[in-house]
DNA sequence: AAGCTAGTTGAGACTGGCTCGCAACTAGGC
DNA sequence: GCCTAGTTGCGAGCCAGTCTCAACTAGCTT
């Protein structure tokens, strides 16, 4: 809820209008445990309210991906999804491969490592991913209760 | 080359046909420059000899992917590329966005902040992509020597 | 060298994610 | 309330990647 809320008034910043889908697509979102797709969005929004149109899913979703409070995460298994997250902070997600929650992180270190690279390959870097994949905590008893499959 | 060769050898090695269609996509493999899409190899091999059949590329590709002689990297555009690269060891590769040129990097120290983020988040993680995306050399000096645009 | 068989391929239909174009609609300023 | 640029919905279209299955062949066997 107050997820959406923080899109809401982002939105306004950016100077865009809002507008119902848009709302819609927010709350949507807002109603996500952890990564999602677009089809996932549209379900939602299937659901309640007033359906959104396909194209204005992925045209929502592109630019809440501009203002940098969704992100794109590429799934191990080949499949686009998206990650809700704070804007205005550089950081990479820890996705659990099991129930598909996810948690945001920092920076951590990873600056002295960029500019070893930086160094020995020549190379100006201006940008990178970090995607992490394991269990979380709760996926992670599951595992261990039910050891066997 | 001799990267087609190695790809050759490592077919044998798991007990996989050294069929003509392979050997092709390995030879066009072999002439690409940095990251390739799935669509590169195809028109290579439509190019020289006999074409072989869009499936057939993908088939083939997914199994280098197996066997660690290719990796998939997904670019800040959205688009699914390929890169060519050492089996045997986990690296990563730094991608030129301007030219495409990749080359790989070892773990450079990433291993403590893994540890750093399963302890901070409680997630067992057991995965990891990073992907470092900037200017190589070549292209920086070029976009040194010709500032606008 | 010929035979055998499981692994592999080609062709093309098919799927599903995503985009495009455009007329209708509406948020928000006046 | 009006106006207009920004936005949406719809539907057609596009394209990467998958699937099916009969035909083919690498490599072993005799
Ligand atoms: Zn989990
Ligand atoms: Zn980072
Ligand atoms: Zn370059
Ligand atoms: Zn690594």
């Amino acid at each position: 809820m107050e997820q959406s809320n923080a899109v809401l008034s982002a939105l306004g910043d950016a100077g865009k209008r809002l507008t119902v889908a848009r709302r819609a697509v927010a709350e949507a979102i807002a109603e996500q445990a952890g990564h999602f797709t677009a089809e996932d969005v549209l379900a939602v929004s299937r659901r309640r309210r007033r359906a959104v149109a396909r194209a204005t899913v992925f045209r929502s979703l592109d630019l809440l991906v501009d203002l940098g409070l969704v992100e794109r995460v590429d799934l191990p298994s080949g499949d686009h999804a998206y990650v809700a997250c704070e804007p205005d902070a550089h950081h990479h997600h820890v996705v659990c491969s099991a129930c598909g929650r996810s948690v945001e992180v920092g920076e951590l270190g990873l600056r002295p490592i960029l500019e070893r690279i930086e160094f020995s390959t020549g190379f100006a870097i201006d940008s990178h991913r970090l995607e992490l994949f394991g269990l979380c905590p709760e996926c992670r008893m599951a595992a261990a209760a039910k050891p066997s499959a």
